[in-house]
DNA sequence: TGTACATCAGTGAACGCGCGTTCACTGATGTAC
DNA sequence: TGTACATCAGTGAACGCGCGTTCACTGATGTAC
């Protein structure tokens, strides 16, 4: 009587959600029309609705779907202070900089985010808690806890010096805001800040 | 034969991008419509393209006259040390986090921003390196140039500092979030990094 | 084994709406005489 | 001093277009017999 089997539609759904989320950081959740959204995951536009709500639905989804990502990633690197260096550096590269719908939906989408529905920012809130969390856990496994704070604020700051290299017209100054940024970040996780 | 004078032109054309300031930071670029914009400047839409080429056009005018107003908005600090502190609190304050469209243009649009057009991206560009130029100088009047580099890294992270406040769902953490920033801004004035 | 059928993921045309932009017109203005 | 006029900032209706969303339909599927 199911002739498709359920994991069917939830691949669909999956795979719409996958490519959405790169849409959305290459051009913005109001510059991403549903058709366009639709036919990157090789659909037309008439489907959405069996899969989604609305577009804001969608757009929820696929922050959580993004920052879940993120956070896998974090189980790729080196543990312990190189780990560190090495997502820091990779996070302020010229190369994170240049393909935001490979990177992070922080930088890509976060002041649309702010603006969005509270469903939206609550997905956004939960998920970046769990990077963070998964991060503090990963800097100072000891006590993941006391460092969760300094993580946070220095994560903001690594966003807010990502976004300003892409809004620069000077590729030079784009440049040099990264390689100082990336001096700041190790700075206060090295520091005992407060 | 001139009836007007030209000082009424300019003063409508002015009293636009004041507004349309407002409305950019509150609602984003493409949150606030043409009819909006001349609405809020108290006038129809049909004026519109009597001043500015395009919806374009206007956004980077109104990018340009927000970052000089910021710019101005540093000489009424006091000198030395305890205007940056103050204008650090300021930024990453409650206040500055809640009203975005009193606020910062930076904090506001960046991620719109560089998904804009080249002449909003220049635009940008302009006039927050002469707003940076204007801080570096009032920080180290001595030896402003070498200490451009370390302003404008430490701007970007309060960018993001604020964006990520105002992002999350959880208003505790979000003031958590600004208070580790004043501590994290504040460090790296302090401190030589590099 | 072959065929009729119920299911339902996906199609694609259509909906009303608001967008950026255009344009024929209005009407307040200061000037000319 | 009063009136006819040229100017032009601003009006508001209309344009085509793409948006998010809806819906009648299609057609591939596995099942029942």
């Amino acid at each position: 009587m199911v002739r498709y089997g359920k994991e069917h539609k939830q691949a669909t759904r999956q795979r719409i959600i996958e490519a959405a989320g790169r849409r959305l950081k290459s051009d913005g959740i109001d510059g991403s029309g549903v058709a366009v959204l639709m036919k990157d995951a090789g659909l037309t536009n008439g489907a959405f609705y069996a899969h989604f709500e609305s577009k804001d639905d969608l757009v929820a989804q696929a922050v959580a779907h993004e920052l879940s990502m993120q956070r896998e990633h974090l189980g790729e690197l080196p543990p312990g202070r190189a780990g560190l260096e090495h997502l820091v550096r990779q996070y302020l590269s010229v190369e994170h900089r240049d393909h935001p719908e490979d990177g992070c939906p922080s930088a890509a989408l976060l002041d649309e985010i702010s603006r969005g529905t509270d469903a939206t920012k609550q997905a956004y809130t939960e998920g970046v808690l769990a990077f963070i969390d998964e991060f503090a856990v990963r800097l100072a496994p000891d006590d993941p806890q006391s460092a969760l704070a300094k993580v946070l604020s220095v994560y903001a700051g690594m966003i807010g010096t990502l976004q300003f290299s892409r809004a620069l017209s000077d590729r030079r100054l784009a440049d040099e805001v990264l390689e100082q940024g990336i001096r700041n970040a190790l700075a206060l996780f090295e520091a005992d800040v407060r």
